[in-house]
DNA sequence: GCAATGACGCTCT
DNA sequence: CAGAGCGCCATTG
């Protein structure tokens, strides 16, 4: 049962829609880290469940996936190299650049919400 | 229903 | 500075 799909149309009681919710307010061209879309998909603390969720995302996504980094800002550890080539190759053609180290400069493209935004109200 | 796993994060050693 | 461990919680077997 892929619970990729969001089928939570209106019902956004399911941890996945709101992690991909704040996913996609991900501005194109920035980057935001797993904490920080838990704490924006109102999960503070467990990033965990934001790259699970992710995890199960089909390729077929709206939700830019590869704008989410690991709190270094670098291309989370994935099982096939190629996929996270893939992410880096999105995130440069959006714009973001990347270090020497093969993370993203978090100093220009790190995503900085408004706090009183978060959308929620 | 229990045990193990997982695209992370933070702290301690 | 680097490595290891624990926590967080949902999904899967």
């Amino acid at each position: 049962m892929p619970r990729t799909d969001v089928s939570m149309s209106g019902a956004p009681d399911g941890t996945y829609a709101r992690i991909y919710a704040a996913v996609r307010r991900i501005p194109k061209g920035r980057v935001a880290s797993y904490g920080q879309v838990a704490t924006l998909a109102g999960l503070a603390g467990h990033a965990r469940q934001v790259g699970y969720a992710l995890h199960r995302l089909p390729s077929a996504t709206a939700v830019p996936w590869h704008r989410v980094v690991d709190a270094q800002g670098r291309i989370a550890k994935r099982a096939y190299p190629e996929d996270g080539m893939l992410q880096r190759m999105l995130l440069e053609r959006e714009g973001v650049g990347f270090a020497a180290a093969g993370q993203v400069d978090l100093t220009r493209f790190a995503w900085k919400p408004a706090r009183r935004a978060a959308q929620r109200r």
